[in-house]
DNA sequence: TTCCAAAAGTTGTCCCAACAAATGGTCTCA
DNA sequence: TGAGACCATTTGTTGGGACAACTTTTGGAA
């Protein structure tokens, strides 16, 4: 490895990889921490340092004699929200970021752009309606706010939307995609959010530039046309840094602009 | 204190309330990990130990070679959608949620129910319009979802409508409170939610049986009749246990119910 | 067999020590 | 004066050890 890296950190890597790639699983036992200690050749803060970081990702719950397993996370959907809409204007979500972070006197940018080709996951498959391991358009990039790193970006386009509507190129859609889609008779006529929070991943907390213990909101929002799924948008946001904010209803003055604590 | 409280979490909270009580501002510097070392006569790694927790927190930040310091958060609005809506069926937010529950299977039920009377601060004026350190009425539950705590929900009412609609009661309202305000001709016409994510204070981590390392999720909903704030609701979600989702547009099928992970 | 006490196993708390790495300031020398 | 070397300060990493607290298993006694 990288001479450079922890040796808690390796490890913690280690066994992480290990419940990603699903040799533990949900409610399975780790190994202990003397065994650990013993496989590594560390001391035993070294090993408890691992499982530090992987308690604060929320992956693994520890019990006082007990000892230490994978966590399993079951969630709850709130529907918070239905509403019918229409006459939406500038239906770019770029374009609508930059107008609002401007209107509050924030420099929005963005950099680190990536076209990619990925197969669908189950959760991808399952909410763009294809099948798990068809080819997926990832288009992903980095949200700067101020100069600083804001958010994470990513969509997703079933490959024959994307090939029509010139999607694969490595770089900025003149226009936006969503326009590009409609130009070719795929209109957005609706989207479904889903918002929920969790730990950054430390790739994540290194491009966003998090201190340990900042959360990030997780946003999905899948676009559909009058047929089809036409896009997901996945954005993971600093949680310190950012707020979501839903209007409904025919609502005209009242609402303020800063921040809430508490 | 509690003999039985440990002594990293003793340290922790003493800088707690120091942050909290205003000793320490944003940007300023902890005394360093010798310093208290000495004032509190425990080990170098008891003091660690209290660090990182207050790490975990979000509430500091350290950096080798300079110092411990205060954490400042900033947050910046993102206007995520704009709809208008009618015919909302049933309005009250405790009914909505248990009927929903009930159609994904899961039994809901609430406890803890507290009514208060107490000033309003800042960010709660400024949402419901009313002078700050003005009285407010506040009816305080836990919800829980299958015999879990699932969310902290805090209503506030300005005093005035409180009064006018038998909200001063300890116990709950027959029928749920926006329909005895809507009686009163307080007829809610839409509402903004707000949406941010961070880690929990300790006794909110308590109260919802959060592990280590689970964020939760900051929910704030106004709501507005065709004149004036209602009422603010603040929902406190256990950020491993919930999703919040929002359907704008005409959507007629797809829409999965199942967890998202990556 | 049943129940209770003891033992073993595992994580939690706490101490001590040493060196590495990064930062910020000082001091010297060109 | 300016640049670079050096040093003190501070947090990061890692090792070692001891006992406490809690859970599970085991074993013996009734």
């Amino acid at each position: 490895m990288a001479q450079s890296e922890p040796l808690y950190r390796q490890i913690a890597a280690d066994l992480r990889e290990q419940i990603r790639g699903g040799q533990l699983k949900a409610g399975d036992r780790l190994p202990t921490e003397a065994e650990l200690r013993e496989q590594y050749g560390v001391s035993r803060n070294t090993v408890r340092l691992a499982f530090a970081q992987l308690q604060n990702e929320g992956m693994i719950t520890s019990t006082q004699g007990r000892g230490t397993i994978v966590r399993e996370q079951v969630i709850t959907t709130y529907h918070a929200s239905w509403a019918e809409s229409r006459d939406r204007m500038s239906s770019d979500q770029v374009d609508a970021f930059h107008a609002e972070q401007a209107a509050q006197g924030h420099k929005s940018a963005y950099r680190d752009f990536e076209m990619r080709i990925v197969p669908a996951s189950p959760e991808l498959a399952e909410r763009l309606t294809v099948d798990e391991g068809d080819s997926l358009v990832s288009r992903s990039f980095v949200r700067q706010v101020d100069g600083e790193p804001s958010s994470l970006q990513d969509s997703y386009y079933p490959m024959d939307i994307a090939q029509e509507c010139g999607l694969l190129t490595p770089h900025d859609v003149a226009g936006g995609a969503i326009r590009a889609m409609a130009a070719k008779g795929h209109v957005e006529i609706g989207y479904v959010d889903e918002v929920t929070t969790r730990m950054p991943r430390p790739d994540e907390s290194r491009k966003l530039g998090l201190g340990i213990g900042t959360p990030v909101l997780v946003y999905v929002r899948t676009t559909y046309s009058d047929t089809r799924p036409l896009r997901l948008t996945l954005t993971i946001f600093a949680g310190d840094r950012n707020r979501l904010v839903y209007e409904l209803g025919d609502i005209s003055g009242y609402h303020g602009q800063n921040g809430y604590a508490s």
